[in-house]
DNA sequence: ATGCGCATCCAACCGTAGGTGGAGCTTGTG
DNA sequence: CACAAGCTCCACCTACGGTTGGATGCGCAT
């Protein structure tokens, strides 16, 4: 089965070179060249390519607006973006917008092959450079999911009413969740709130999403 | 400059296999082997390789608090983790250990070879599925960060407020940053709660964080 | 220009949330 | 067994937070 592709580049050497090198392999075949997002856009939706290969900066509309349209419009085409700029917001955006691989125009024509097979078949593939941001950027965030001490010296009923405080119920619904007196419930708040150095429910949300208690990451 | 790498998997034949592989490359040196952990642990500290390669499973310390541990002695040392089992915690856990690349068992030579030098120059790089992974829990994270009409409701000062009842101050601590009377904080308030459909600023936080609007993503 | 909508501002009222001090009950550990 | 620690509950008080109703001033359209 061969891999629809719609290459969108601006400049003409650069689409024209993405297609010949995509052509020249049997599993790939070129539907469609576009010369901004907003062509592409057309042609996707004309053609419904399994990969759409966008370079992120293009006149009218630019590779990201491009690729969120067309994956609202097709969600099983897969978006590949390309850039000659790598230290940029581009990355988060393009993630945001659906992307399921980002390269770099340094990218060697096999690496640029392997991509489009890669996120034809559903995976995701990105630039080393792109991945390195990414996984960093994860681990900031996971990092402080290890539990920090403070949570640690909870007994299970506080955490408890901590999670329920996070998810925004009242003193009388954390009650009438847990099954015993309003007071009770107090008392548990207020030797929370004085282990952890809150004053009042809202710092207690901040708390429990800033350490992991809330809100799933 | 070669590099430097050790190699730790409780499977002889892998270790061999990947050790083997590892040494008919001209910039690339074996340093150290070790069958679990914690000895994965001890020639790190005594050889200190450029490029760690851990096995997940392994008896006595898996790998992910092997790569912890040796990170954490020798921050420039990276850690390339290898499993069998592709869908794992693993996974994130191993990233936010500070892993910078994630293969699976059954990546080809090259494929391997390739990630030794993409992490040893700095880079990261994942295997294809688990890339996909990443990019796909970064989307999820990164989608509620494209603000919904609700706020778009909201006039600026409401949006301040609001902001400021996600950093954890009361109505009077806001009054005095916005130089007006609680009063009108309080107004303000009532309004944005009944625009976003909200009880109390505990569940205010909630939203601000859910949106993006708090928590820095 | 006059009226309408809207954002901002304010005061007074009342309920819930938070603080204090204390007590009975179970469970596990020295 | 005694003791510590956690869970439960009560009474009471303060005050912060949320509600209601209304005032001012700006922009905009009729």
């Amino acid at each position: 089965m061969t891999i629809r592709v719609l290459v969108a580049d601006d400049q003409a050497i650069v689409r024209a070179g993405f297609a010949g090198l995509l052509s020249t392999q049997d599993d790939i075949e070129v539907v469609g060249q576009a010369v901004d997002g907003a062509e592409a856009v057309d042609l996707a939706a004309r053609h419904r390519p399994d990969v759409a290969l966008l370079d992120i900066r293009m006149p009218r509309m630019d590779g990201i607006e491009a690729a969120r349209r067309i994956l609202a419009d097709a969600p099983r085409t897969r978006a590949l973006m390309i850039t000659t700029f790598d230290v940029d917001d581009y990355v988060y955006a393009a993630l945001a917008a659906g992307a399921s691989g980002f390269l770099l125009k340094d990218a060697t024509a096999p690496e640029l092959l392997e991509a489009v097979r890669v996120v034809a078949r559903g995976d995701a593939l990105l630039a080393p450079s792109v991945t390195k941001r990414l996984v960093a950027e994860f681990a900031r965030q996971r990092r402080r999911l290890v539990v920090p001490r403070q949570v640690e010296e909870l007994t299970a009923r506080e955490r408890e009413v901590l999670t329920l405080i996070a998810a925004g119920l009242s003193n009388g619904e954390i009650a009438g969740e847990l099954v015993v007196s309003e007071s009770t419930v107090k008392s548990h708040i207020n030797r929370l709130f004085a282990k952890l150095g809150l004053r009042d429910r809202a710092q207690a949300v901040i708390f429990a999403y800033e350490h992991g208690l809330a809100g799933n990451g």
